[in-house]
DNA sequence: CGAGATTCATGTGAAGTATACCTTTAGGCTTAA
DNA sequence: AAGCCTAAAGGTATACTTCACATGAATCTCGTA
C-alpha cells in the first residue's frame, strides 16, 4: 500500500502548478472577453435603456454551444447591475438554464422556477399553471422591478411543450403595470425561431445576435491569455495550447471545451507529479472529462432510465461475447428491461414507455437510436451505444451495482 | 422481370389513468371571555 | 363566539398506460414479355 502520509507530506511540500484555478473554471467571468467585442457592445447597447428603467428590447441569441453567448450575456448583465446598485435601481436579472430536468423543462416549471428565484415559494405540482402565473405577476406588482430573464437553451422548453410559454411570456408585458420584463432568449438551434409563431417571433426577437464559432487562432489566444493567468510560469508545455484549441476547433470552436480540457489537463499532470503540462495529459484529460459528462449525467436520471439503459449495454456485451456484432432493436430490449426490472424488484414500464426513454437516451447522446425500417421484418430504432468503451465499462459496472443486480 | 400489394415490428399521437400534491371548505374541538 | 386543527372535496401537473392508427422497405404476388 502507499504510503498516505508521505503522499500527502509530499504534496503539501510540492508547489502548485496552478496560480489561479478559478480562472479556468467555467463559471468564471473574465474582465474581457476578446473575439466578442461586438456583440458585447451591441448587448450593452440593447440593453442600456434598462438603468433608465426603460425596458429594453427582447434579445434572441444564436450559436453553437461554447461560443461565448452565456459569457457575453453574463459578462453585460453583471456589469448592468453594478451600476445599477450605484443608483439604486430595482433591476433584477435572473439566469435559466431550461435545459435543467426536472427544474425548468415545463412550462410550469420554469415560471415556478423564476417566481422562486424572487423570493416566493412555489409547490412542484398541484396549483394551476395561471395561477402560478398570477403569483408571478403579484410579485412583479407589489415591488416595482424590471426584470431581464434570461433563458438559455430556450429551444429546449419549446420542444417539448410547444410555443405556447413563449407566447404567454411575451403577453405578460402587456398585462404589467408596474413592472417590465425583457427576455433574453438564448439557443443553440439556429433553425429554431423559425419554427415558432410568426407573432411570438416578432415579439421574442426584436433584437437577434449571432455568435459565429471561435476559430484555431482565436481558441489559441484566449487559452494563452487565460493560462497566463491560471497557471505558474513555464509549467505549460511544448504544443499543449495549441492541441487544446485543436481539440476544440474540431468541435464547432467550443471554447469552454478548450479552458476545461487545459484545466484538467492541468489537475492531471499535478496529479502524477509533473512539473509540467505535457501533450499526453491533454489525451488523458479528453478521456477523463467525457468519462465525468456521461456518469454525472446517467447518475442524475430516473430508476427506469437506468435499467433501460443497464439493459442496453448488457445487450450489447452479449452481443459481443457472443461473436455476433447483432443490431440492437426495441424489442431486444424491452424482453431484457423486464428481466431486470423483475431482478431488482421493480414494475416494468410498458413497450411504448420504454420506446420514449429510448429517444430521450439518445437524446442525452448517451446512445445513438435511429428509426430504421427493416422492411418484412419491421420498423423499430437501431441502437449504437454513442461513447467508447471504456467508459460503457464503468457506467456499466456503475448502474449495476446501483441498481443491485 | 417488374409494378404494385402485403407484411411486420414498432413508431407515434391522442386520450385516459394513477399519483402526488395543491387550496378551499366545513365540521369539530378548544379556548377565552 | 372566536380561533384553530383536521379531513374531505375538488382541483392540477406529470409520468405513465391504453388504444388505434401510421410507417416504409423487404418480400410476395401476379400479370406480362
Amino acid at each position: 500500500m502507499v504510503d498516505v502520509k508521505n503522499f500527502l507530506r509530499d504534496y503539501a511540500k510540492k508547489e502548485s502548478l496552478f496560480k489561479n484555478k478559478k480562472v479556468l473554471q467555467s463559471n468564471y467571468t473574465p474582465d474581457k472577453v476578446p473575439y466578442r467585442e461586438d456583440q458585447i457592445n451591441l448587448l450593452a447597447g440593447i440593453l442600456a435603456p434598462s438603468l433608465r428603467m426603460e425596458r429594453p428590447s427582447n434579445i434572441f441569441l444564436y450559436g453553437k454551444t461554447g461560443t461565448g453567448k452565456t459569457l457575453a450575456i453574463k459578462h453585460v448583465t453583471d456589469q448592468i447591475l453594478e451600476v445599477a446598485k450605484e443608483s439604486n435601481l430595482n433591476l433584477r436579472v435572473i439566469y435559466l438554464n431550461c435545459k435543467l430536468k426536472r427544474i425548468a423543462d415545463t412550462e410550469y416549471r420554469l415560471i415556478a422556477q423564476i417566481s422562486r428565484e424572487l423570493g416566493q415559494d412555489i409547490p412542484p405540482t398541484g396549483l394551476p399553471t395561471d395561477e402560478v402565473y398570477k403569483i408571478f405577476t403579484k410579485i412583479l406588482e407589489e415591488n416595482k422591478m424590471l426584470l431581464l430573464l434570461v433563458l438559455d437553451e430556450i429551444d429546449e422548453v419549446v420542444k417539448n411543450t410547444g410555443d405556447k410559454i413563449l407566447y404567454n411570456l411575451t403577453r405578460l408585458n402587456s398585462e404589467l403595470k408596474n413592472s417590465e420584463i425583457s427576455i433574453v432568449g438564448i439557443s443553440n438551434d439556429l433553425m429554431f425561431i423559425d419554427q415558432v409563431d410568426p407573432r411570438v417571433k416578432s415579439s421574442l426577437s426584436e433584437e437577434e445576435l449571432v455568435f459565429p464559432p471561435y476559430n484555431a487562432i482565436q481558441l489559441q489566444k484566449i487559452l494563452k491569455e487565460r493560462s497566463d493567468i491560471s497557471f505558474e510560469k513555464s509549467v505549460i508545455g511544448e504544443g499543449v495550447i495549441e492541441k487544446c484549441a485543436a481539440y476544440a476547433a474540431k468541435e464547432h470552436g467550443d471554447a469552454r471545451r478548450a479552458l476545461e480540457l487545459l484545466r484538467v489537463a492541468g489537475e492531471l499532470a499535478e496529479r502524477n507529479n509533473s512539473e509540467k503540462i505535457a501533450v499526453k495529459f491533454i489525451d488523458q484529460a479528453e478521456e477523463k472529462i467525457e468519462r465525468d459528462r456521461v456518469i454525472d449525467i446517467v447518475s442524475t436520471q430516473p430508476k427506469q432510465f437506468k435499467i433501460t439503459l443497464y439493459s442496453i449495454l448488457l445487450f450489447s456485451n452479449l452481443c459481443s461475447k457472443n461473436g455476433n456484432s447483432q443490431d440492437i432493436y426495441t424489442g431486444d430490449i424491452y424482453e431484457l428491461y423486464k428481466e431486470n426490472c423483475l431482478k431488482c424488484g421493480t414494475k416494468p414500464l410498458t413497450q411504448r414507455r420504454i420506446g420514449d426513454i429510448i429517444a430521450e437516451l439518445d437524446m442525452l447522446g448517451i446512445i445513438n437510436a435511429r428509426v430504421i425500417s427493416k422492411g418484412r421484418y419491421g420498423r423499430t430504432r437501431r441502437i449504437t451505444l454513442g461513447v467508447p468503451e471504456n467508459i460503457t465499462k464503468k457506467i456499466n459496472d456503475m448502474l449495476k451495482e446501483g441498481l443491485g443486480l
